[in-house]
DNA sequence: GAAATAGTGTCTTTGAGACAGTATAAG
DNA sequence: CTTATACTGTCTCAAAGACACTATTTC
């Protein structure tokens, strides 16, 4: 990183000071509500000078860099103020970046995604967000009409999420403790969209050992089930891979 | 993306003119040279106000608003002036930002990771690029004294790295067409740091389907083998996962 | 011929997928 | 007892790991 443009240095440090680009935050925040896998989404205000008015929108805005100390605090405010969670499961994502992306000017955005239970969400609507809502995902993005490149980023997401899911632990992250493992195994077949096979689903997430039994669960059906937490609320377990020595297990 | 400070309009429009943070692009371009991982390096400069004088950083610095149409641009550009390579596999890392890492203001960075083989790089000495230089991976991260967060994004660069390799064609992309399956398996080796079976080796890369034939290649041991090109050289294969239903592939 | 590397065959083990079966609750 | 769901057992098959073996070149 020189920091330095290779082009005059006086002038460069001066264009500097005063056309940075836009540097936002956004968050794409998902839940399952009615088995279905739900976004988070802001509906954009219709003052005058403000992009995409009345679309909606990934929650998210500028860095405030007298509050934020780091990009991921941001994500998480951002998060905060929307949904009142405190200690969700927060991944970054990427980040987009072009000339053209918002019409005021050059800006880009680093984007995070979040997991969240929807037992824990507590809508801010009123005051300054005009409007929050969950929409399922499959239907926002067959629509294609959000704000800024969000479709792309809301896209880039839920392949993300399909994508890791196949590996890891992360749809433990979007129940409230203590969950049963059919329960598991639902947040499993809605965010993949398939049905998942019983046995090997349980032998499979009781050999990853990252869950720790927590007594027995009245669920919503007929005969209660063991009920389970997480033995680590912020880092997913990662089930084996390929191309791995089997002495490394 | 409200793109809206929660604190009044008028003042924070005005703030958001004049106080973005920076916003800089690094890139982390990694090749193999002697059977080992190494990364590029460029010294910084020792001029006044120059943040971390006459250490070592990743290559990279300022989005040019005039120039770079992208984030991706830009980082392409930022590996073509230091390296002459054109189109090396490039991959987004992540975004690091805080009020800290930059001593001179709140700033974030873009990150790309690249792979190149060797024998294609050019290092633009001279000139501006002060100094250019290959380093090996493991002694730079041992001694831990980059510019900025610099070892903290070499770190991550590398995980990434290493945990894809165990299971896509990533480090086909370090080296030039065509080439040969023990030469693949060599780059693999290198990467992940410890040997890898040739008969289970070669099945897979050949089931997966990424390579085509290329003819006989006299490569630098007796026997000749035979030649591979990439069917397609700006993805990576990705070898099978788990929890996925058989049908499926 | 020997040496060196390219490439193949085979045995074992693991674990996923499929599906039938058993256990325990509510009504 | 019936019904519904939690949980377990078993068979099959694919693929990885380990390792011995054959093939083709240079010297």
């Amino acid at each position: 990183m020189t920091y330095t443009k290779s082009t005059s240095g006086k002038r460069a440090r001066k264009e500097r000071e005063f056309s940075q680009p836009y540097t936002t935050v956004d968050v794409v925040i998902f839940t399952v509500i009615d088995n279905a896998l739900q976004v988070l989404l802001v509906q954009r205000r219709a003052g005058a000078g403000e992009p995409f008015p009345g679309r909606w929108a990934l929650p998210g805005g500028f860095v405030d860099v007298a509050v934020d100390a780091t990009l991921e605090d941001c994500a998480r405010r951002k998060l905060f103020e929307k949904t009142g969670v405190k200690s969700p499961y927060l991944e970054q994502l990427g980040s987009w970046g072009s000339a053209t992306r918002d019409p005021r000017a050059w800006s880009a955005t680093h984007v995070w995604f979040a997991l969240i239970p929807a037992q824990d969400v507590t809508l801010a609507k009123g005051a300054n967000a005009a409007e929050v809502a969950w929409f399922a995902v499959d239907s926002v993005i067959q629509k294609d009409g959000l704000a800024f490149d969000h479709d792309t980023i809301l896209q880039a997401a839920v392949e993300r999420l399909r994508s890791k899911v196949e590996y890891t632990s992360l749809p433990a992250f979007l129940l409230t403790e203590p969950f049963t493992l059919p329960q598991l195994q639902r947040m499993y077949e809605v965010v993949l969209g398939r049905p998942v096979d019983k046995s090997g689903f349980r032998t499979r997430m009781l050999a990853a050992s990252f869950l720790k039994e927590a007594g027995y669960v009245a669920g919503e059906s007929n005969r209660p089930a063991v009920g389970y937490r997480l033995a680590d609320r912020q880092t997913p377990a990662v089930f084996p891979r390929t191309f791995s020595p089997r002495s490394g297990q």
